[in-house]
DNA sequence: CACCAGGGATTCATCCGGTG
DNA sequence: CACCGGATGAATCCCTGGTG
């Protein structure tokens, strides 16, 4: 017992191999008498007949398939972004390989090239870094890359991300009319334009606030993580600085702050406000729930999809990018100071 | 070691019967 | 006879495992 082939469907038919291929593929129906292509249809139907990519990619040289490269799909924030990702490649006939690189660039350049062996059509990105030598190098070879929250420098490609300087500018705005005048920065890592980007509108909105910038109030995280989060934060504290609120580069950053409170007796809203980035899923379920910015994952994987499949349609287009709008979402973690 | 067959689907080139 | 819609023949994609 095999399973049917495209032979198979024929036979039953009563057409050609040829024939029936055309009939079953909605691009070439038309080529096919109407009632042809129902008994090929009906045949196929019976038997379960699937196409089989793989024997179809050896004649048309295309997989239909994209690559996927994050960090770590346990990170809540990645499942919404995803879900958007192939929501427009499924309907566009494609899917999508998920590799999880956990910020190893060993293991990044050899999920990748499991990728490229698979002759994914593409790559999306979500793990960049200002100075990325492998997606440099990937770019040269002409591989279509579309980068997700995060840019390479120097690298014009097509990216999606959520506009940092209005975000923070609201974080730090709303921060401001709670009447908080001492504002740290829990910044995110330098070799990500993101981290960058977020540090240097950090500064930009205390200025727009009218505030002084103090540079002993921003500390830089190693990683996006919970761990680093509380790391800087207890530096922070540890040096003697004077702060009542907290712009955390993301909501892990923010997240790993609660540990830290817990450990030093601090109670959130009341002896600091915290405010996060992302608005990843289950903040409204923290103690206390986190206000953060909110950025539209499933947008922002929806757009990522649509710049790859234009880069592959249109592949001398100019690459695009997308800048979509964030917003605050305000909940108990932040409240006047004391 | 070189060579070939075979896997499944697609597609260019060709053929067929019917029609004006 | 030219033309047309519709169906088909056969080559082809790339790689691997088996054969001589």
């Amino acid at each position: 017992m095999t399973t049917p082939t495209l032979r198979d469907v024929a036979q039953l038919a009563g057409v050609h191999p040829a024939t029936a291929s055309r009939a079953l593929n909605p691009q070439t129906r038309p080529l096919v008498n109407a009632e042809t292509a129902r008994k090929v249809l009906r045949a196929a139907e019976s038997i379960g007949y699937q196409p089989n990519p793989i024997a179809r990619s050896l004649k048309t040289a295309r997989s239909a398939t994209v690559g996927l490269v994050i960090p770590d799909l346990t990170n809540p924030l990645f499942p919404p972004i995803v879900r958007g990702i192939e929501d427009v490649l499924t309907t566009a006939g494609y899917n999508a390989w998920i590799v999880n690189t956990d910020n190893d660039p060993g293991r990044e350049e050899r999920q990748v090239e499991s990728l490229r062996s698979r002759q994914v059509e593409g790559l999306i990105v979500a793990t960049a870094r200002r100075d990325h030598p492998l997606l440099l190098r990937l770019h040269r070879q002409g591989v279509r890359l579309v980068l997700v929250n995060r840019r390479v420098d120097g690298l014009e490609l097509p990216s999606v991300t959520a506009d940092d300087d209005a975000g923070i500018a609201m974080a730090v705005a709303h921060l401001a009319s709670l009447g908080h005048t001492k504002i740290a920065h829990l910044a995110g890592p330098q070799q990500t334009s993101t981290g960058v980007s977020r540090a240097r509108a950090f500064r930009h909105a205390l200025l727009d606030q009218g505030l002084a910038d103090d540079p002993r109030l921003t500390v830089e995280c190693g990683y996006w993580s919970e761990a680093e989060g509380a790391q800087a934060l207890r530096r922070l504290l540890d040096s003697g600085a004077e702060f009542t609120a907290i712009v955390a580069g993301n909501d892990l950053i923010a997240l790993g702050c609660y540990d830290v409170f817990a450990e030093r007796g601090m109670t959130c809203p009341d002896d600091m406000s915290v405010v996060g980035f992302n608005e990843m899923p289950f903040l409204d379920k923290m103690r206390p729930p986190l206000t953060t910015v909110a950025i539209p994952h499933y947008e922002i994987g929806v757009e990522a999809a649509r710049l790859l499949l234009d880069t592959i349609e249109e592949p001398d287009r100019h690459p695009r990018s997308v800048l979509l709008a964030p917003s605050l979402v305000v909940r108990a973690s932040t409240a006047p100071p004391r």
